[in-house]
DNA sequence: ATAATTTAGCTCAGCGCTAAGGTAAGTCCC
DNA sequence: GGGACTTACCTTAGCGCTGAGCTAAATTAT
């Protein structure tokens, strides 16, 4: 079998045989399943009334430790996004009532982010949904493969410095 | 060592012990490798003058059979975003003079996108740049983990009819 | 021939993000 | 204690993409 970016490196092969395109073989797959799997899970989420963003931010929220309150640096650095997209995400979810913002007592430039009573609803019904619809898409390797892959991506990612935080 | 998802990992277990989030410890990791690794391309793509949607489309053009020209569509599908994003993308290559269009005479709807002398030259330019930048992103993987990577992706793109094109 | 459908490419409003910069609160240091 | 610096969050212009929809050309059906 083969797949498209099989075809691309076949290309390559062809019009710059100077050039070693193998790493395009990693790359380009990380890239093409990225977008792929990503449609996927978005109808997911979409089906709960979510997009891609607002789970983000719910879930980063959902699996900190209770009562599941977080400041927008937090959420920033977990997301990997700017701080002004966490403020507009944040400006999204409290206006429909999913997220609360309230003031730290210690601290007066920080805000507590807080699940209301109907964030934590809605993401613990979209969990479940969530996690099935990543097992499909990863139907087709065995749990060792499963495994060898996630061990595979954390060594690259350790090597790119993002290590566990605080 | 862990990295960041295996914090996120241990958070499930802790908050969701009935959910099972070992696929996360793919997506999660898919994703942030995806992010980390797409601002290191950019910023070879950036050093050239281009940016990551300018560089797909010339790259694509470059590796395709001399003439090294293709239709919007053809571009469209391998690029994986929409029509709108395509004609949008030729616009801005086109007023930099690193693109032509031209009207098909056998086919009056379609278009035949080409390279320049000038695009060719830029894109001949940045591609040992970039090869060598994802060489070093996967500095940390032997070339037996790098195979095996490619070799699982591809069967998870297999899985999900990322199959080759004609 | 002609009507219906499909295909190719473009238009444009709307969306979420980035990058740059602003305000206000907290910290450091002499 | 006062000035410089840092940190936390928000604001906003601009950018590229999506999704819906358009026109024109080609194809198919009748």
């Amino acid at each position: 079998m083969a797949d498209h970016v099989d075809r691309v490196l076949e290309q390559w092969a062809a019009q710059r045989p100077d050039l070693d395109a193998s790493p395009m073989g990693v790359f380009g797959r990380l890239s093409r399943l990225y977008r792929l799997t990503g449609a996927e899970l978005h109808r997911t989420f979409s089906a709960h009334g979510l997009d891609s963003a607002s789970f983000d931010v719910l879930a980063t929220l959902r699996r900190s430790d209770p009562p599941h309150r977080l400041t927008p640096t937090q959420l920033m650095h977990s997301s990997m996004v700017t701080s002004g997209a966490v403020t507009q995400r944040l400006d999204r979810l409290e206006a429909r009532n999913l997220v609360t913002r309230t003031r730290s007592d210690t601290d007066g430039r920080a805000v507590q982010v807080g699940l209301t009573d109907e964030g934590l609803a809605l993401i613990d019904r979209v969990l479940p949904d969530h996690v099935a619809t990543e097992n499909r898409l990863l139907a087709a390797l065995t749990p060792a493969q499963r495994d060898t892959l996630a061990d595979t991506l954390r060594t690259l990612l350790e090597s790119l410095g993002d290590t566990r935080s605080p």
